[in-house]
DNA sequence: CTTGGTAACTTCC
DNA sequence: TGGAAGTTA
């Protein structure tokens, strides 16, 4: 459930950039002649032609949707053209949208603290650069706005005006503008600069939400899509607040705003604000109520943090109805793909950013044979990650066979896996100086951490594997 | 195979 | 802690 943060009292600029139908982009660099084609991404095709991830503006237009099936993409859009996810290990491998990911974060990172939030999405916190813009360089002649800011749209400014790009670019160098709005000005500018940069080295468009905090940020970065940028001045959150179906916030987009609706009554954001806090706080917490209190006000202190990495690296894959996994022999097998390519993205982790997992986490699904919704809680379990493809496999066995004893405690009949994962967690930068090496050798040897609790075999080699 | 599949994050206890 | 649950891409 969500939590509040105490926010501070100076105005932040915050952006928020999501990649436009990303990895559609992503096959449309590859194959240029995608370009302007309804066209999508889909993952496997045996089963009624796969299922799409993503889909292109084009074949929105014919009313396609993410998680239809390919067949059921080509029925109602019969020129559009299916292209699948790479497969590696026999199962999805999303390295290649992992890698244009990254191409974006780089640049993106180039203009304050930049947080990687998802494969697609950033945010930025702008406000050092926008006070030094606002000092150095502020817009002050309508003209000379750049021409990719001049095409935001401000939130409360009329967007169906013929006149709407002068009106934009003359909110942009408003000079009776209050301070907040006159950095956010300066914002957006910053923004539109960033999104031309990221479209000239990548091919890739983005759209982006500029406000005083992530969440009006994000809640924007969406409202027109693609390739455009909004603007929230301070001015226009109460209206824009008011209408919110509670459902569009994030963190409300299921139970949580679900049980707003059921048992609240409360259709949009503006209806939260005849709750008292405390009527929030008791209904759900102290946290959670204190958070839906701040929301339905626009208030967000939630920081941008400094990261530009994932904290944690995991593959899985399902095995739905027939194809359900049912012995030792073929869980170990698949186990094994698993590990070796989690095996390869954390030493290519290691390699190239210094970092080093130090959890190895297991997740399954399991059914009783025959029976399809039931019993189906499996353990997930963790242990000390030790480096080296044998050993991860060797080690996520045990997990699983651990959770297996768990699973048939209670569940004693035949079982079958419908899915298996295996995750790399507390993630580290390994220290650079002498003293911290040595402090980190310490706290991080086998011998202080020993590795798999509950388990017959002794692992024996602290060093690090295949590490050149 | 009845909101897909593969991922990643946060909070609660 | 580790493990469950919830939310989102
Ligand atoms: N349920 C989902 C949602 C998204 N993705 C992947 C594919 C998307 O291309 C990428 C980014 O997700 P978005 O929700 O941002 O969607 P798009 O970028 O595809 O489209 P939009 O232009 O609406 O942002 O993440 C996925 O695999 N499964
Ligand atoms: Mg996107």
């Amino acid at each position: 459930m969500p939590v509040a943060r105490p926010e501070q009292q100076q105005p932040r600029v915050i952006a928020h950039v999501d990649m436009d139908c990303f990895y559609v982009q992503v096959e449309q660099r590859r194959n240029p002649a995608l370009r302007g084609q309804p066209t999508a991404v889909v993952q496997y095709n045996d089963w009624k032609g796969g299922g799409l991830i993503a889909v292109s503006y084009e074949a929105r237009g014919f009313g396609v949707k993410r998680s239809m099936r390919g067949d059921e993409a080509k029925r109602v859009c019969p020129g559009i053209n299916l292209v699948q996810v790479p497969v590696a290990r026999d199962k999805a491998d999303l390295n290649l949208y992992r890698s244009a990911g990254s191409e974006v974060v780089a640049i993106l990172a180039s203009k304050g603290k930049c947080e990687r939030a998802s494969i697609d999405e950033v945010y930025l916190d702008l406000t050092d650069a926008a006070k030094e813009m606002l000092l150095q360089a502020p817009p002050d002649s309508p003209e000379e706005i750049f021409m990719e800011a001049a095409k935001s749209n401000i939130l409360g400014l009329p967007s169906d005006a013929s006149e709407k790009e002068k009106n934009v670019r003359a909110w942009l160098c408003r000079s009776d503008a209050d301070y907040q709005d006159k950095l956010l000005a300066c914002g957006a500018i910053i923004v539109a600069q960033l999104r031309v940069r990221v479209l000239e080295e990548t091919q890739f468009t983005c759209s982006a939400g500029i406000a005083h905090n992530k969440m009006l940020a994000k809640l924007v970065s969406g409202m027109h899509k693609p390739a455009q940028q909004t603007v929230v001045p301070s001015s226009s959150v109460q209206d824009f607040l008011a209408s919110l179906p509670v459902k569009k916030m994030k963190q409300l987009g299921g139970k949580l705003g679900s049980s707003l609706q059921d048992d609240l009554g409360v259709e949009t954001i503006g209806d939260l604000l005849s709750f008292t806090k405390e009527k929030l706080q008791e209904q759900y917490g102290v946290n959670t109520g204190t958070w839906l209190w701040k929301i339905a006000r626009g208030i967000s202190g939630e920081e941008v943090e400094d990261r530009l990495l994932p904290k944690s690296h995991g593959c899985g894959k399902t095995f739905p109805g027939p194809k359900a996994l049912k012995n030792s022999t073929s869980v170990k097998g698949w186990l094994d793909q698993l590990c070796d390519e989690l095996s390869e993205r954390i030493q290519s982790d290691l390699n190239q950013n210094k970092r080093i997992a130090q959890t190895l986490t297991l997740h399954a699904r399991a059914s009783k044979e025959n029976e399809r919704d039931l019993a189906k809680k499996f353990p997930s379990k963790s242990c000390p990650l030790r480096y080296g493809t044998g050993k991860i496999q060797e080690d996520a066995m045990k997990l699983f066979e651990s959770g297996l004893q768990d699973f048939l405690e209670s569940q004693n009949t035949g079982w079958i896996i419908t899915s298996l994962s295996v995750t790399a967690s507390k993630i580290f930068d390994i220290p650079s100086g002498t003293s911290s090496i040595l402090r980190y050798i310490k706290g991080h040897s086998p011998a202080a951490s020993p590795a798999i609790p509950d388990s017959s075999s002794v692992p024996e080699d602290p060093s690090l594997g295949d590490v050149p």
